[in-house]
DNA sequence: ACAAATATTGACCAATCGGTAAAGAATGTG
DNA sequence: CACATTCTTTACCGATTGGTCAATATTTGT
């Protein structure tokens, strides 16, 4: 019932072709190029991942786990809740301002292809909501330990921060400097001061 | 000196161009797509635009001079400087929600290209440089007419504030609701309300 | 009227695109 | 061992990519 095995890792054939889309795009991204980084021949990909498209997209899955796991990590770890949130965010901030920053996968894919590709669209919508529950989770509990007011509404503000970390996406691709950076990150954490 | 005349609307034909690149990107547009839309020949488009990259890059230019002048127009108008403000944003919110929302051409061009493209950086970086300094000069007009508190660094704020424009573009992508655009707009602008 | 200059047209180019077919090499099961 | 199954390798596919060439058409200055 079983043929020859993969000469390959999977997973690890799987995260050179992340890293390109990662740092090129969908499109920017052909065949060959994709090949020779994944150090696999072409009708290995055919067989084990489909098509470029399906490539692409277990791609993008693969990144927003690990990302999203690593975030709720650091969100949960011990100690104060907001200093956590708080924590996130500057190295969020501080990665930003490096000049080879090449932002998320996933709001790089959102961008280039979620309007006119349903099934990234999808991937990418789920991943957005999973972090921003994330935030909301955290915010809840700062509030629980008495470091927000109870008039903050834990949605309402994940939905803000968020959306400040895809901000960050967009300016980290024009370098910005560390300044610039550093004053949105102190205006936009303003919020949870009230 | 003169030969023959050119047969169709220079501006016309890079308007259409640009309203492509827009929608789909730089990579996602071929030649020939890119010839039909804008009704005119192959040699016709190299004679008078270069090559597709500098095509791009002056459709982006075009983009920008007239979002840059539509902008600071809405924020000079009579009255309250503030109130233009909010006004700027409350429009940019719920176009961002809107289901063919095609984002800032401009933000587009910054995620997909500006990594790789020198050309397309330098373009896109003045033009981010010139929407921050119109929002910085209406929060100095917003202090001057009393509107806002002297402590408020204009600056600082405009960062933040374009920082808030660039997330609605790739938040814009997927689909949001008016309710969470609604949250987001309300946090943002609550940071000048201290 | 003629020549220089420019635009249009359509054929043409090598290179690459994403994807497939078919043959050989390794693995399991009977 | 035989055989089915799976992976690897190589060659190949039509389509499209961005870009060019040469011929024709139109305009202008002289």
């Amino acid at each position: 019932m079983a043929g020859r095995k993969l000469e390959f890792d999977r997973e690890q054939a799987l995260e050179k072709a992340m890293e390109l889309f990662w740092a090129k795009g969908y499109n920017a991204v052909g065949l060959s190029e994709l090949l020779q980084q994944m150090g696999i021949q072409r009708q290995s990909l055919y067989n084990t991942f489909g098509c470029k498209h399906a490539l692409f997209l277990e791609a993008v899955q693969h990144y927003g786990q690990t990302v999203v796991c690593q975030i709720k990590g650091q969100l949960n770890q011990p100690g104060s809740p907001l200093e956590n949130l708080r924590h996130v965010f500057r190295k969020i901030a501080t990665d930003a301002a490096c000049p080879q920053y090449r932002g998320c996968f996933v709001a790089n894919a959102m961008m280039e292809l979620a309007p006119h590709d349903p099934e990234v669209a999808t991937v990418v919508q789920g991943l957005a909501i999973a972090i921003e529950q994330a935030i909301a989770q955290t915010v809840s509990r700062a509030i629980a330990a008495q470091e927000l007011s109870a008039d903050v509404e834990p949605q309402k503000v994940a939905r803000f921060l968020y959306h400040v970390i895809l901000g960050f996406n967009v300016r980290g691709k024009i370098c910005p400097s560390q300044d610039c950076v550093d004053d949105i990150l102190i205006t936009a954490l303003s919020v949870l001061e009230s």
